[in-house]
RNA sequence: GGUUCCGUAGCUCAGUUGGAUAGAGCAACAGCCUUCUAAGCUGUGGGUCCCGCGUUCGAAUCGCGGCGGAAUCACCA
């Protein structure tokens, strides 16, 4: 058992009360508690330094973190960086300095001890019962006030043409979530998502379906739209690699047979036909669009993914043609001799790249040029946080570059939040090799091993079947959604879809669990507010506390790495120290009136900020499970 | 080949920005339910932090050089 910063294996001090306080007497202290107690540390030890060696000080850096649990104390100042310019040894600096700041702060340093060149402070304990008795019932706890700034994340950017695999659900939870706790950290947030629907890929699947269909649509197969759009383009391919075969076999080379495929020159023809206006094929695409819409509203509405705006590749791209115009006018991009547009970026390190083709249509950057300005016209946002995989680092510098070239306000506060892949034990996920892990049919299994588990405890029987459904929703989306969540989003990350992804250890159905075990206390007992409250604390009680205190430190680390798994270890931790407790202590058997009263004060918090902690991941927790 | 990223326990991952004896979960093994939910708790075993050199009070973390892996360098999206 190690957990970080917290004295576990401490002795108890004592199992009896002592003096009491009440919330009232205490109203005052609200304020400055406010401050995280890292900042307050450091403040009273700035401060003492001054005093102690005034003209020395200048420039002088320190590090300050929770104690680790071998050692005696709650947050260690680490004093090897001071020794030097005070010259003074570690240990002795260490004496002076905590004796001076225990002595000036007594209702704030307890106690210390100097161990090898670290400070380790003890805090009072009636700091950290402040903390409790002030914001235990405060479900807004953690949370940063409005800062002013606004910011859009741009998430789940799907294809019309296929179906939401895995790595899309990694996406979705992401860019869902990092919205979430953006907000959670003051800032005002706009949820974004741009449709590919236009382009030689959606074509395909509208060329296969005009051949093979016979009419046929999803109502009248029962195939969710996504799955029927999908289907076609898989059939595309099918008949595009007989064709080339017989190709081949009739004497042509690969790649020619690559061009000239009756099916491929179809589509070709058919993007043609699209980008004049042609009225049968727009009524195709947009009646295969639409199909496709119905099945990602209903995978988007199981796994909670919303948008305030939703933007179509099919209007933005006309919008960055018209940027290619004014490029050419400012110099910032060349018209080659084939009549191609370029822009020469080997001076930042980068290559030449194309930004228009010779048959004037737009290339995939264009339409990100010309969104990026439609965003920042709509929203004047400070910063564009863009949610897609790290394949695609190269695209976000070069268009954040063209952007900067061009003079645009957006470019600044472009950011690309680049994440890795989800792979299989066997590799990359590959359509072709049937290997893509399908997003309804991940969530169905998940809910469907949810149900097992729970029917199997047999603890909620008394539930009717509506309640039922919505468990079982909660727990397999839970599951799945930490699972994505709790590795850090810059890596890669493995899936085996052999092994069923966990329901024990660090896992979102643990937290939910520690969460429907604090409820069914809280069902039983409430806290009493006008009770009094127990003034000592026992090893676990206080190592919740400062668990509980470092949820608004995580947030802020969390909004700055744009990296919600911090949550995710966060919530993780709590739930097991909450759980450790658990078993140590009785809660409405304590053992003293007013002991009681503070570890239902205790459960209440633990439980408000294992909500809102989940809640900043999309993941609910149930009341019972 | 150029650029960027990665390499930590059998597996999946942390490691607070250079700090104390490198940690969790899973898997394995041993205990704990007449007491608030055992989807839990407690304990045991498990490490050449890819290798080497360097920087300094101190390196998994920083630098250089290897080895191994990934992404990208499209008039695809």
């Amino acid at each position: 058992m190690n957990i970080p910063g917290q004295p576990a294996a401490k002795k108890a001090t004592a199992g009896i009360s002592g003096p009491c306080c009440t919330f009232a007497n205490i109203y005052q202290n609200k304020i400055s508690i406010r401050t995280m107690i890292v900042s307050k540390i450091r403040e009273a030890v700035d401060q003492t330094l001054n005093q102690l060696f005034a003209e020395q000080l200048a420039g002088c850096t320190y590090q300050i973190g929770p104690t680790k649990p071998e050692f005696e104390g709650d947050y260690t100042v680490v004093l090897f960086s001071l020794a030097k310019p005070l010259r003074k040894s570690p240990d002795a600096l260490g004496q002076e300095l905590g004796q001076a700041l225990v002595e000036k702060h007594v209702h704030f340093f307890s106690g210390f001890n100097v161990i090898k060149g670290f400070l380790n402070l003890t805090i009072t304990d009636s700091y950290w019962l402040d903390l409790l008795l002030l914001y235990s019932a405060d479900t807004t706890f953690g949370r940063h006030p409005k800062n002013g700034r606004k910011v859009m994340v741009e998430y789940s950017s799907p294809n019309t043409n296929k179906p939401l695999h895995l790595g899309h659900l990694r996406n979705n939870f992401l860019g869902w979530s990092i919205a979430e706790i953006l907000k959670a950290g003051g800032y005002e947030v706009i949820k974004s998502c741009i449709v590919n629907d236009r382009g030689i890929h959606i074509c395909k699947s509208m060329i296969a379906w005009v051949r093979y269909a016979n009419g046929a649509t999803p109502s009248s197969t029962g195939i969710k739209g996504d799955h029927f759009v999908g289907d076609f383009y898989v059939r595309f391919n099918e008949a595009y690699k007989q064709e080339m075969e017989s190709l081949i076999a009739g004497g042509m080379s690969k790649e020619q047979a690559e061009k000239e495929a009756p099916i491929f020159k179809e589509a070709q023809q058919m993007l043609v036909d699209w980008e004049a206006g042609d009225p049968e094929v727009m009524r195709i695409w947009k009646l295969m669009n639409g199909w496709v819409y119905d099945g990602f509203d209903q995978t988007y509405k199981r796994i909670g993914s919303d948008f305030d705006h939703t933007y179509f590749e099919s209007d933005t791209y006309l919008l960055g043609k018209k940027m290619v115009e004014e490029g050419l006018n400012k110099g910032v991009f060349q018209k080659r001799e084939d009549g191609s547009v370029s822009i020469d970026l080997t001076a930042d390190g980068l290559d030449e790249k194309i930004v228009q083709r010779k048959d004037g249509t737009a290339v995939y950057i264009t339409q990100d040029i010309g969104l990026a300005i439609e965003k920042y016209h709509q929203y004047k946002c400070d910063e564009s946080i863009y949610v897609v995989g790290d394949e695609q680092n190269y695209h976000f510098k070069v268009l954040k570059l063209i952007c900067e070239k061009l003079g645009l306000p957006s470019a600044e506060g472009i950011y690309h939040l680049s994440y890795g892949m989800v792979e299989l034990p066997t590799g990359k996920m590959k359509s072709r090799e049937g290997t893509v892990v399908d997003a309804d049919d991940l969530i169905d299994e998940m809910v469907r091993i949810s149900a097992a588990h729970t029917e199997e405890l047999g603890k909620v029987k008394d539930f009717n079947d509506q309640e039922l459904q919505e468990l079982y929703h909660m727990l397999g989306l839970g599951a799945l959604k930490f699972f994505l969540l709790r590795v850090d989003p810059k890596k890669k990350m493995i899936f085996n879809p052999e092994e069923s992804i966990d329901f024990h250890g660090f896992t979102g159905p643990f937290v939910q669990y520690t969460h429907a075990r604090i409820r069914s206390i809280l069902r039983k007992e409430k806290p009493d507010e006008s009770a009094s409250v127990s003034m000592s604390l026992l090893p676990l009680e206080k190592s919740l506390l400062l668990l509980l205190e470092r949820f608004s430190t995580v947030i802020e680390q969390s909004v700055a790495e744009h990296n919600p798994s911090l949550i995710a270890i966060y919530v993780f931790e709590l739930a097991k120290m909450f759980n450790s407790f658990y078993t140590e202590h009785s809660v409405t058997n304590a053992e003293s009136m007013d002991k009681k009263q503070l570890r239902l004060r205790l459960c209440r918090m633990t439980a408000n900020v294992i909500l809102s902690g989940m809640a900043l991941l999309g993941i609910s927790v149930p009341e019972r499970m």
